[in-house]
DNA sequence: CGGTTGCTTGAATATATTCAAAGTTAGTGG
DNA sequence: CCACTAACTTTGAATATATTCAAGCAACCG
């Protein structure tokens, strides 16, 4: 449960041709080219702290960002209150997007964990566009990603039972952990509280509590530090009646 | 509840230049040189009746459509046949986007009613982002309306009780349907069955069943030939505490 | 130590599902 | 034109699932 963040003293620490990530499996290797161009479309990094907002809905952001490391989540609000929270990010992913092509934020981003992220300007967006077709088509592909995720979380959230819902979360997240490295050789540990999950799933604070009690009576996962370890994705995925994320590489920007 | 499909006897019936939809205030203005490639870009045009099955989970579908007119829905189901409707398709959508750009379909989608879809050739995608860069932005800008068309979606089915669930449900379509000049100077006819509704919404037939009484109770919409006449769409909207998309133009590819 | 945050529990209540059946409507074929 | 069917809507009752309310406990922090 922890996420390497240091003082931000200069501008530009990691240069996106070292990023520990694009090392990772996971990603689809860059040429040069677009190398150089990323790079150059870095305005900064931003580290935050646990707690931290990132996005904030009906704002109108400047900028986009990729995680670099940390996780955080989306989510919106009804007036009175009452939260869902639409998707978790984490390392490689990106926020903002919706953002910086339609002006207004419409959800919020909050960090789970100290987080650090990459900045990008969004007015340098359409420069992309016209110069590198190839990232312009990634950046369309990571849309796409986004909007299959939801699409596998509304199917969860009005179709599968307390339990399955549950075991489906924890499986997604920790299977998406793994890719990017979270969790190294040992099992993924998510910073979250029953009340995320509860706001994850749609259910209350209670029933999940109860709901997750299963899960630890079942031996799939064990909660400690005000955060969830999962021992057994297999497992969570087979309760849940989910495949996986069938994704091979998928690009990092 | 009607759509015009006349039989197919020639494989380009509709120009896009004289494309009816293009006229609507909606959707931006394309310039000529957009409007020339995006005409190259179609390759037909298809006719399905009510109860078709466009596209299906787990295909490979070598197209990528616009619909022209009619209804549709995209869903996912369980292994054991529960059903999750993600969001309904009308027209001046685009449906096959994310099957074109990550391989196989993770969805299916359906007609509602009788559909007429403009077709394009995947293949020619990649054309469209290297010569086109305002247009490959207009298509990440419509993944990303589905995205945050989602997000709502997952906001209700998660947080919203019963009521203001389906309040919601028939506000949002309602509302779609308008801006695409369906209803025309009247209520608009949503032509779903309760089943539908209760698919979306996550919730079993017989409750949305009750759920469904209670507005017709307040008279805010009607329900007839196997649809929903919509009668206060405002109504609706203060019911589930949902302002409306807040859209001025949009793309049509 | 006192305060805060997060987890846990039981009991009362509310919401939603399942089961079973019947009513409605539009369409089909005799 | 009527009987028959299929698809959809409606209803009531029994049951299951989930929420709310109300406490209490444990860990951590200043």
């Amino acid at each position: 449960m922890s996420v390497q963040s240091s003082p931000t003293d200069m501008a530009r620490q990691v240069s996106c041709a070292n990023c520990p990530l694009r090392a990772l499996p996971t990603f689809r290797a860059f040429d040069d080219e677009e190398l150089a161009f990323v790079s150059s479309f870095k305005r900064g990094e931003l580290s935050v702290d646990k707690g931290a907002t990132l996005l904030s809905e009906g704002s109108n952001s400047a900028h986009l960002f990729t995680v670099l490391g940390g996780w955080g989540f989306r989510y919106k609000l009804l007036e009175d209150g009452r939260r869902q929270i639409l998707n978790y990010v984490l390392p490689g992913d990106m926020i903002g997007l919706q953002g910086s092509l339609m002006g207004k934020m419409q959800h919020s981003v909050e960090a789970l964990s100290p987080m650090l992220l990459c900045m990008f300007e969004r007015d340098r967006l359409m420069e992309l566009y016209r110069g590198y077709p190839g990232l312009a088509y990634d950046i369309t592909w990571i849309a796409s990603r986004e909007e299959r995720m939801l699409d596998e979380n509304l199917l969860s959230v009005g179709r599968r039972s307390a339990l399955e819902r549950a075991a489906y979360l924890l499986a997604f997240v920790a299977s998406r952990a793994r890719k990017v490295g979270m969790g190294g050789s040992g099992k993924v540990e998510i910073p979250i509280t029953q009340q995320h999950v509860a706001d994850t799933l749609g259910l209350s604070l209670v029933h999940t509590n109860k709901t997750i009690r299963k899960l630890l009576d079942r031996k799939l996962v064990q909660w400690r530090d005000g955060g969830c370890k999962v021992l057994d994705i297999d497992g969570l995925m087979a309760l849940a009646d989910w495949t996986g994320l069938d994704e091979s590489t998928r690009p990092l920007l």
